[in-house]
RNA sequence: GGCCUCAUCGUCUAGCGGUUAGGACGUCGGAUUCUCAUUCCGAUAACCGGGGUUCGAUUCCCCGUGAGGCUGCCA
């Protein structure tokens, strides 16, 4: 088997996006599973659209989510100088299409020298023009070949002497050209749909159609896996690559991510910033569980839940989708959850240490407790959730109005609350408790409920207005587990809270 | 408009000529001696339409329809 190489080539124009991560996350997945290499590459040509801070949001998102490549990015911050050896192909760059300018000038010159591109100097005023023309008499919007019959030599006197002139590529007319798309089968499209499009502004200047296939080239990417938005660029490439006469790659492309409406993934309809999936408690292994799942899937099996390794091992681009997919928040909340509950399980520091900053103030040690207590189990489909559902027994107890102690669904009048809550005052003074020490919470639970029977009364009569006492608020956990939590005098305290209400 | 692509429950999907069309999320019920959450149990709901091919089509082919992508001196 010839070493798979795939490659993940963002472009630092935005944030770095849910649908970049999931196009990442298969070549990841795809090279891992082939035990090849995943080129990282940053794809900056557009020096208007461009920025650092989007670069660095990118590189440190995908580091972050442990998908950042191989190659051509800082894996380990500590390796950054790593690779000695001059011999080693490995530059931990990241690749940037902004230094490799020279290169990308080398291959220009190559294809003008053989005649398969030309210099073009028409005005954008005339281009835009003739394309309104085409617009009005409803024909595709093609390049009318003006400067491809001029005399190479010629132009490249003119361009000597300072004339702004774009290179297009001199596309063949009436060549069929096609690929077996790993995911789509067999695409084809006649060349003749294209027209010869500028592969570079200057010969300094390179556009992204030309330096793709240089770096997919230079780089000895195997197979280019991306988004479906991409297919009508392939033909383009490939006429590049055949232009060469270099060899093709594989190629393979991935259904899109869809807003609500099945249209394309999108900032206006959604949020995509990767960053702020993180921000609200995601954990990125959920989030790549979610991702993975989305367009692919792992065969005949009725799991939802994989590890990475599992990811990497089932992982094939057959069972890659064609249709492109929703992207259902519900169901990342809802992994998300599985993946909090089983973190919690798997090491309860290391998850205390993901949320401390969002705890900060509450005791460590009794957070950490509370997070294995069963009846807090399940509580939080996102990290951001933790504060506010530990807040029952952190936060100062809520002044909260009279009526909430007495739920009407359990009929309960101002005679029974009293009764209720004096009664339990008194159950709680007699009943000796460490705080946190939820071996206790049996003890609790049971002599508060020998008081239904005591006082001849329901369940809720009882334990609601306890539990609302308690936590002051309409829904928490159950009053046992807050009672541990509090501990006694703090129970007692808010107890006596409720019972002044009522004077 | 042109080119390309796609099409199974609301959503993510299994299916690769013969199935009671399966799973998951969601939703709705029920159970878990109080609420909420969890957990468990149950229910709900789909092959876009029309032609072929075939003994037999969700599955293969064609035509519609619908949806999407691209149509830049952006990537």
């Amino acid at each position: 088997m010839s070493s798979i190489r795939v490659r993940i080539p963002p472009s630092p124009t935005g944030l770095l996006h849910i649908g970049t991560v999931r196009t990442a996350l298969y070549n990841y997945l795809f090279a891992k599973h082939n035990k090849g290499v995943m080129v990282f590459r940053i794809e900056d040509t557009d020096k208007e659209r461009g920025t650092k801070e989007f670069e660095d949001d990118i590189i440190n998102g995908l580091t972050k989510l442990g998908i950042a490549g191989d190659e051509g990015i800082h894996i380990h911050p500590n390796s950054r100088n790593s690779p000695k050896s001059p011999n080693s192909r490995k530059y931990y760059g990241p690749y940037r299409q902004s230094e490799r300018t020279e290169i990308y000038k080398k291959y220009l010159q190559e294809l003008l020298a053989g005649d398969h591109a030309y210099y073009c100097f028409c005005s954008k005023e005339r281009l835009d023009k003739m394309r309104e023309e085409q617009a009005a008499k409803k024909l595709p919007p093609r390049y009318d070949g003006c400067c491809a019959g001029l005399d190479p030599k010629e132009s490249a006197k003119r361009v000597a002497q300072g004339e702004k002139a774009v290179i297009r590529l001199r596309v063949p007319r009436d060549k069929d050209v096609r690929w077996r798309d790993l995911v789509r089968g067999e695409v084809a499209i006649q060349s003749g749909e294209l027209d010869d499009f500028v592969i570079a502004r200057a010969i300094h200047d390179p556009l992204y159609n030309f330096t793709v296939v240089v770096d997919d080239h230079t780089m000895e990417i195997t197979h280019v896996i991306r988004g479906e938005d991409h297919i009508s660029n392939t033909p383009k490439q490939m006429l590049i690559f055949q232009a060469f006469g270099w060899k093709l790659p594989e190629f393979a492309h991935l259904p899109l991510i869809l807003n609500e409406d099945r249209s394309k993934l999108s900032k206006r309809k959604n949020k995509v910033s990767v960053d702020d999936y993180l921000k609200e408690g995601y954990l990125p292994e959920a989030l790549l569980n979610f991702l993975a799942l989305i367009g692919w899937n792992p065969g005949d099996t009725k799991q939802e839940i994989f590890s990475m390794e599992e990811l990497i091992e089932k992982f094939t681009l057959e069972h890659v989708h064609k249709g492109g997919a929703v992207f259902d928040l519900k169901k990342l909340d809802w992994i998300n959850g599985e993946y909090i509950k089983k973190a919690i399980k798997d090491d309860v520091d290391t998850f205390y240490a993901r949320i401390s900053d969002r705890v900060q103030g509450y005791d460590a040690a009794l957070v950490k407790k509370i997070l294995r207590d069963p009846d807090f189990e399940g509580r939080f489909k996102k990290l951001s959730e933790v504060p506010a559902e530990l807040a029952p027994i952190f936060a100062p107890l809520p002044d909260y109005p009279l009526n909430l102690l007495a739920n009407e669904k359990f009929k309960i009048t101002p005679d029974i609350l009293k009764t209720t809550l004096t009664a339990a005052k008194k159950k709680a003074e007699s009943l000796e408790w460490k705080k946190g020490d939820s071996a206790k919470a049996k003890a609790i639970s049971d002599a508060m409920i020998s008081l239904v029977a005591e006082l001849g009364l329901k369940n809720g009569q009882v334990l609601w207005p306890i539990r609302a006492a308690l936590s002051g608020a309409e829904k928490s956990p159950n009053f046992a587990t807050l009672a541990v939590y509090l501990g006694k005098e703090e129970t007692l305290k808010r107890l006596d809270v409720a019972l002044n209400k009522l004077k």
